[in-house]
RNA sequence: GGCGGCGUAGCCAAGUGGUAAGGCAUGGGACUGCAAAUCCUUGAUCCCCGGUUCAAAUCCGGGCGCCGCCUCCA
């Protein structure tokens, strides 16, 4: 018994978890910037997080685990410039920054849910924590941290010996390479806004005082300020996408163990990789900048199940960039319609389970899901205990049950809305029709309804019980 | 220019030294009046070349191809 092994992308190695805390893990999510729908790509790194707080509560472990919003202060273009996110989605469709935060922050629980995420212990915003902000950039700026310049008070980032060390970033390369210097009197190309001025004269829908004049935090300040209100300064876990590691995390980090003088803040960082969108030799990645995003309404409006998308998420390691295209998410659609099907088939059964009959299936899922999260190895042995002709029924719904505390597949409740269950009397009328043609041998005329009904996209099942039928 | 990752059957993918998990699709079989659904079953010398080793998809070197980060992005 090893116990939860997980990629640190701090350490660049597997390393054991102990809770800083006996029993208790204190869990950091990077969560949604609320100016844009939330989409597929956004979602992965919400079940990501889902994923490996599943297995923390199955390892016995409590769990406190917070989640941000941001839905101020991401700018466009980098750290220093551009415009921010939020006011210029306002702007763009002339209603209040708080509505759209409002509406796209309600879009992405509903989907986190519909795909089976726990809810957070903690949801935080960054317009409710200005305070919070505001008190940790003066911490930096008492310990000689920051700079002011003329847009903004800015973190120096040469006075923070570890800056490349998370990202092992190679700073003097980097103003040789494609890194444009936008901002004048910035002392380094890597240092970014704590605080940003509100320009004179145009007056921003989210701007808010401060010691340094009105005007709105920078982006990676909330983080910081919100995990150290909710976890504490030093915690267990840090989770966010892979694209995070070079400067939002980098950036977050150095506020935070400067701010708060510890390190490390978190022990674990751990990143997702990206959806990639395309098959075969050519792919892209999933973002908003290449327009190729789809939702989770995308795929329900196609006939596929929001769980499934769950599904064809726990198929590939989540450090792995995971390829997402139309035969792919049918294909997870199915298979996931499947096991369902078996789950239901054995959700009644009751009886004893023989032990030894059990143990080897759960030693193994374990052991998958305590190697750094392997979701494709443990549903695999979820798939070979569906195959298992040895097993009884009890014993196949007892470790398809226990495995779904981590798969949260809904395989306990989740129900196949067959269309069958649907009443259309003119559909009724026919498949009733087909039945007594079939009754009486009339092959052809049998046939002929069947088939004219499959060209309306309608497809009979025929069952012990009778006929029934269902779209699709 | 710097950094990182990937290349395993038609597709999604596990597997990091001892002759390759799982799912989907395909072919075959059972069932069916024929089908559908369902069940059983079927298939890979692991991108190429060279090396290390008794043994490599797995390690090393060199290619080729793809993706990502260093600028907003999960």
């Amino acid at each position: 018994m090893q116990g939860l092994v997980l990629y640190n992308t701090r350490t660049r190695k597997k390393e054991i978890l102990t809770p800083l805390e006996p029993e208790h893990l204190r869990i950091y999510t990077c969560g949604p910037t609320v100016y844009a729908p939330q989409h597929l790509g956004n979602l992965r790194s919400q079940l990501f997080a889902d994923l490996l707080k599943r297995v923390c509560l199955v390892e016995g472990f409590r769990v406190t685990h917070v989640v941000n919003i941001t839905d101020v202060g991401h700018l466009t273009d980098d750290a220093d410039t551009g415009e921010d996110k939020m006011e210029a989605a306002a702007k763009r469709s002339g209603r209040r920054a708080e509505e759209i935060a409002a509406e796209y922050t309600a879009q992405w629980m509903r989907d986190r849910e519909r795909v089976g995420c726990l809810k957070p212990e903690v949801l935080c915003k960054a317009t409710e924590h200005i305070a919070e902000q505001i008190e940790l950039a003066q911490r930096l700026e008492a310990r000689g941290y920051t700079y002011r310049i003329t847009d903004g008070i800015y973190f120096d980032t040469a006075k923070f010996a570890r800056y490349a060390e998370f990202a092992r970033l190679d700073l003097e390369a980097q103003e040789f390479g494609a890194r444009i210097e936008k901002v004048e009197g910035k002392r380094n190309p890597a240092d970014f806004a704590l605080w940003k001025f509100a320009e004179p004269g145009s007056k921003r829908q989210q701007e808010w005082d401060s010691p340094w004049g009105r005007g709105f935090p920078g982006w990676h300040l909330e983080c910081s300020a919100m995990s150290a209100k909710y976890l504490g300064t030093q915690f267990d876990i840090h989770t966010g996408g892979v694209d995070h590691v070079a400067v939002h995390h980098t950036n977050e980090i150095a506020q935070s163990e400067c701010g708060y003088e510890v390190h490390p803040s978190a022990q674990f960082w751990m990143h997702n990789e990206f959806l990639s969108f395309g098959k075969g030799d050519l792919h892209e990645k999933m973002s908003k900048s290449k327009g190729n995003v789809l939702v989770l309404a995308d795929l329900v409006a196609q006939g596929i199940l929001p769980l499934a998308f769950r599904y064809f998420f726990l198929q590939a390691h989540y450090r792995q960039q995971q390829a997402f295209h139309d035969e792919a998410i049918v294909s997870a659609d199915t298979g996931y319609r499947r096991l369902l099907a078996q789950a239901i088939k054995v959700r009644d059964a009751v009886g004893v389970c023989v032990q030894e009959q059990l143990a080897p299936y759960q030693a193994r899922f374990r052991e998958a899901i305590c190697d750094d999260l392997n979701a494709p190895r443990a549903l695999a042995v979820a798939w070979e205990v569906v195959h298992d002709a040895t097993l009884s029924e009890v014993e196949r719904k007892t470790l398809l049950l226990e495995f779904d505390r981590v798969l949260g597949l809904d395989l306990a409740t989740a129900r196949l809305e067959e269309a069958a269950q649907e009443r259309d009397p003119r559909i009724d009328a026919l498949v009733q029709a087909r039945e007594a043609a079939r009754k009486a041998k009339h092959w052809a005329e049998a046939d002929r309804i069947r088939d004219a009904l499959l060209q309306e996209g309608i497809e009979i099942l025929d069952t012990p019980q009778g006929a029934r039928w269902k779209k699709r």
